[in-house]
DNA sequence: TCGAATTAGTTAGCATAGCTAACTATATTT
DNA sequence: AAATATAGTTAGCTATGCTAACTAATTCGA
């Protein structure tokens, strides 16, 4: 243990850092969420998909705790996948289990709509200059290291 | 890295930062968001307090647009705010019009209320080293200069 | 081995939060 | 004075969150 504990950073400087993050995720996630209506699938179906797209098949309860969300809250979101054929459900052999994998549709939707939330950033990290650019690829890298740490 | 001119990034580039920063905000969010269910007040209900807390008396219309949201949505997050007495409406000389202000109780409801999401990030942020603090504080004002360039 | 406990998922019921459309009441403009 | 514009509300829809209580399947343990 060092001993460059944090005297450096007292309780309210830290405090000054999260609630900077915390409103600018808020305000970060309402200016995008515009984008959504022009999906037709809500922030939440968005987000599931995503997880079996890119991180592939799994059941109902493992998709749940990925999204942080209790079974009863995914099996509804999970529903509307469904019924839109984004995602599919394949039998295991323990009956009880379900294994969830998204469909070519939902993740050709998945792109779209996923583009369309990303694109306002883009357009606005295109603009930035060369030391800004750095700030943001630091930024990103932050932010998921931090997010890693707060299960902990 | 090279010496690009660059108006732009590559356009691969942009995308893979802008998504991370977004999903980095949505992980952010369901994280602390389970601190709420403490509180007794929905997130939109705690966003908007802190508007009039910090940002002093408005009518119905200048909130919304402060939270990005429709007036009717509004109306309704400001009635739930009411029954509670977290807010209290003030009028004007235009009849139409209402002020909205925090009543003492709101604003004390806001700080617990903000304190503990803000709380879990605060841990997290005291456990880096001076080195990641500093990467901290550079992300925050980063994420503020980014979401200012959103509305454009 | 068989009954009890556990596990996976669903159903029911409640609350919050988002939207549009349509309404009332007041103010402003022509 | 009449038409128009503005502020806010009401009604009704959808999506998302929760807990409690349920069914069905599996696993455990006496």
């Amino acid at each position: 243990m060092a001993k460059r504990k944090s005297k450096k950073w007292p309780e309210a400087e830290a405090y000054r850092i999260g609630d900077a993050l915390h409103s600018a995720a808020i305000h970060l996630l309402r200016k995008v969420r515009a984008q959504d209506r022009s999906v037709g699938i809500g922030p939440a179906q968005l987000s599931a998909l995503a997880v079996l797209v890119f991180g592939g098949p799994r059941s109902l309860k493992e998709l749940a705790e990925a999204e942080q969300v209790r079974p009863p809250t995914m099996s509804r979101i999970v529903g509307g996948l469904e019924r839109t054929r984004l995602v599919r459900r394949k039998a295991t052999d323990d009956k009880r289990r379900m294994l969830l994998e998204a469909t070519a549709h939902g993740a050709k939707i998945l792109r779209e709509g996923r583009t369309r939330r990303v694109e306002m950033l883009v357009r606005a990290l295109q603009g930035l200059s060369e030391e800004e650019q750095r700030e943001a690829a630091a930024a990103a890298e932050f932010m998921r290291k931090l997010i890693g740490r707060l299960g902990s």
